[in-house]
DNA sequence: TCTAAGATGGGT
DNA sequence: CCCATCTTAGAA
């Protein structure tokens, strides 16, 4: 649950920066995300994430290079990649590293804390454990779209806050649906937190392992 | 220039 | 299982 909301601290720019993106996006778990757009503020904690590492990843948009698209990943950490996934849903990427290491996180799922009424209505459903569930889901339920695609996540539009009392379960595990990426499919580069009801696919026990907490 | 397939989600 | 329908890579 959340608390006392002035003890939280802003996440800084070298928290996207410094150090690689696998680490980065297991330290995203448990940090919380916040927009504000339209008068409407929405936060929700990461519960879940996957880590794309660049050129020396085959399932990594910026593996092949840049393109107009992925852009933004080629830059300074801290910035959103906000891209069009099978035509229909907007996908939020943390960009991390610094220029020409084009690395990013996908935030998959987060657990509804702020403004779940926003939610609500962006979604159009009263499932509390529905509304941001998936990637494709939380962006609706935050307002993020393919607009925010390079904003600064140190602004005051898209922000993360760090939440020390949080106690971090961590599980990881493949990717989903990469299955075309050869030798860098089954990579563990996706985190969740264990315990949480509101990650986007069930555990899968052949190939999970808790890693931390 | 054309086509297939993809870091998905909702509905049948 | 099928559909929505944007972007990219690779084939003609």
């Amino acid at each position: 649950m959340l608390k006392d909301i002035r003890q939280y601290v802003k996440l800084p720019r070298t928290f996207f920066t410094k150090g690689n993106v696998v680490e980065i996006a297991e330290n995203l778990i448990g940090k919380i995300l916040y927009t504000a757009f339209d008068q409407q503020l929405a936060a929700g904690r990461i519960v879940e994430t996957e880590a794309y590492c660049g050129s020396n990843d085959q399932a990594c948009h910026a593996f092949r290079g840049g393109t107009a698209r992925n852009e933004v990943m080629f830059g300074d950490g801290g910035y959103a990649y906000v891209y069009l996934c099978y035509g229909v849903h907007h996908l939020f990427n943390i960009v991390t590293n610094t220029k020409k290491n084009a690395d990013a996180v996908l935030v998959r799922a987060v657990e509804p804390l702020i403004g779940i009424d926003f939610m609500k209505q962006r979604r159009n459903t009263e499932n509390q454990q529905n509304l941001t569930s998936g990637p494709g889901k939380l962006s609706v339920a935050l307002g993020i779209n393919t607009k925010h695609n390079k904003t600064d996540l140190t602004g005051d539009l898209i922000w993360l806050m760090d939440d020390p009392s949080f106690e971090r379960n961590i599980v990881a595990d493949r990717r989903v649906g990469v299955d075309y990426a050869g030798r860098d499919a089954n990579l563990p580069w996706r985190f969740f937190q264990g315990n949480s009801l509101f990650v986007s696919k069930p555990v899968q026990p052949s190939l999970a392992k808790n890693i931390s907490n």
